[in-house]
DNA sequence: CTGAATCCGAATCGATACTG
DNA sequence: CAGTATCGATTCGGATTCAG
């Protein structure tokens, strides 16, 4: 059921720092592959063509900062390390994955879009 | 249906700009805001508390560029401008309403989860 | 293998002032 | 009302180097 224009009102001074959190274009990429199953970092990385060491270590932090994810230090040599993801972090599974989607099907769309926009202007 | 590693990994090269395009903190408000009904730049600005004229006027510009939003000028005076939703921005109703119930809902699990890893560092 | 640390230029942000 | 212009501050992205 869609909110009235109050509720949002009184719900978004907190709806928007967590928006900031995980409406971000590695986090959604990141938890959308961890969905699939626990990855090593390296492993994440070569999924996220293009990404740096840098950003992906970033992005991992503030997931599992904010208990999306969960980081495992196997303990052996050479040293492992497993990117998991955390039951809150699954509730978010059917959300981004219809982004995700939505990403896909409509890639075409924007391109069009923004060639339109960019020759009127 | 879920994606298999092989599709996602060819799919990938287009999606992450797209998804830079609309997981943008401001983004997904405004459009979750226009999907309720046309707005003129004031009120988006009330309801989107403590957002600047400038982050709203580059936001509500990416969307018009990508095909999501339409702007409308009436010329009067005072003079109004309307922004509406595109039919391509009403197809983003249903996945950004799903990630704006999902921060509403566990708004509180993230601020726990953040103090409880603060703590811990 | 899995990072942390640093550096640097580019991009973005936020606040303020000004305009038709 | 709906922006534009500007400017300093903060952040971001990428490259490189080092370490457990």
């Amino acid at each position: 059921m869609p909110y009235t224009e109050d509720q949002v009102l009184e719900t978004l001074p907190g709806v928007r720092p967590v928006l900031e959190q995980i409406a971000h274009k590695w986090a959604i990429l990141v938890l959308t592959f961890l969905c699939e199953e626990p990855k090593r970092f390296n492993a994440l990385k070569r999924r996220l063509d293009g990404i740096t060491q840098k950003a992906l270590t970033e992005t991992l932090r503030r997931l599992e900062r904010n208990g999306l994810v969960e980081r495992t230090v196997t303990v052996a040599s050479p040293i492992a390390v497993v990117y998991s993801i955390t039951p809150l972090g699954r509730t978010l599974q059917d959300p981004l994955l219809a982004l995700y989607d939505w990403a896909v099907d409509h890639q075409g769309d924007l391109t069009e879009a923004q060639a339109r926009f960019d020759a009127r202007s």
